[in-house]
DNA sequence: GTGCTTGCAAATGCTTTGCACAAAA
DNA sequence: TTTTGTGCAAAGCATTTGCAAGCAC
């Protein structure tokens, strides 16, 4: 995938989408790519205004919202009522260790979503999330 | 799949997994196989207070947390801050209609969990989370 | 000046928790 | 009697929303 590594190349993606690129919108897209990592709302909120820059909470989620309507980052559901946020908008799979909580990226070569199963003739198919959840041992009750 | 068709069968289940088959339970878990659908705890508790039965809230949050952590019923995530709860629990994977919000299961079998791809040698998968979105049109901004 | 953006604080919505009461082992 | 389960109301948390102030074109 193409890493966003400055804010320029984070504004010129926002304007070669037509969206408006202000500073927070610049500086919140160009954080994620930088981080390497997915990252909830409340993660970037945090990181943002570690340094100079000094963005809202709500800024922060409304941006984020918006990205994602414009496909500018992707959302991935591990735990309900928390969403983090993938500067990887590519198709790919996610892999999330039960244990640790940590979230990687896999590609999806071996498999890719065209090949998934029966989508019906009348639907569009408008994404693919795929979580393989693992562990480092087999989680038993008693 | 199983799919159980009585309370007695629910309570059967139940006491062979290990779990004290309480008459609150055993209704949770009948009345989500009888549903035939994806529910949310909040379907479930109105559902079971529409009839005979007076369940509380937290009771149906907790049982189905319970039974969850039992493996007698899976969890699918698909808004954010709202789990969908499925009486299917063998490997399927879901499809999203991005519209209507309705969920329906697709069987695995052109695509078994095992073909997925590279999960590293010291980790076990514990399962997998398949959603596949659909739509009627494709989505686009502007 | 008009229209989009931002920030704050309040509101929302789903889920969890603490604690007292009830039931089962 | 000791353990386990239930119900209520309150708390928790991530996210959204309403509205006023700020910027940009």
């Amino acid at each position: 995938m193409k890493r966003i590594t400055s804010r320029l190349e984070a504004e010129e993606l926002l304007k070669t989408r037509g969206v408006q690129p202000t500073s927070q919108r610049v500086e919140v897209l160009y954080r994620l790519h930088a981080s390497q990592r997915h990252l909830a709302a409340e993660d970037l909120h945090e990181c943002l205004n570690e340094e100079f820059t000094r963005v809202s909470r709500a800024t922060v989620y409304n941006t984020l919202n918006l990205l994602k309507s414009y496909g500018l980052v992707g959302a991935v559901l591990v735990d309900a009522g928390r969403i983090l946020y993938d500067a990887n908008t590519e198709p790919h799979y996610h892999m999330y260790d039960v244990e640790t909580g940590e979230l990687t990226d896999i590609g999806c070569g071996v498999l890719p979503p065209e090949a998934l199963p029966g989508i019906p003739d009348d639907r569009l198919m408008c994404g693919v999330d795929v979580i393989i959840k693992v562990s480092k041992k087999r989680s038993e009750h008693h």
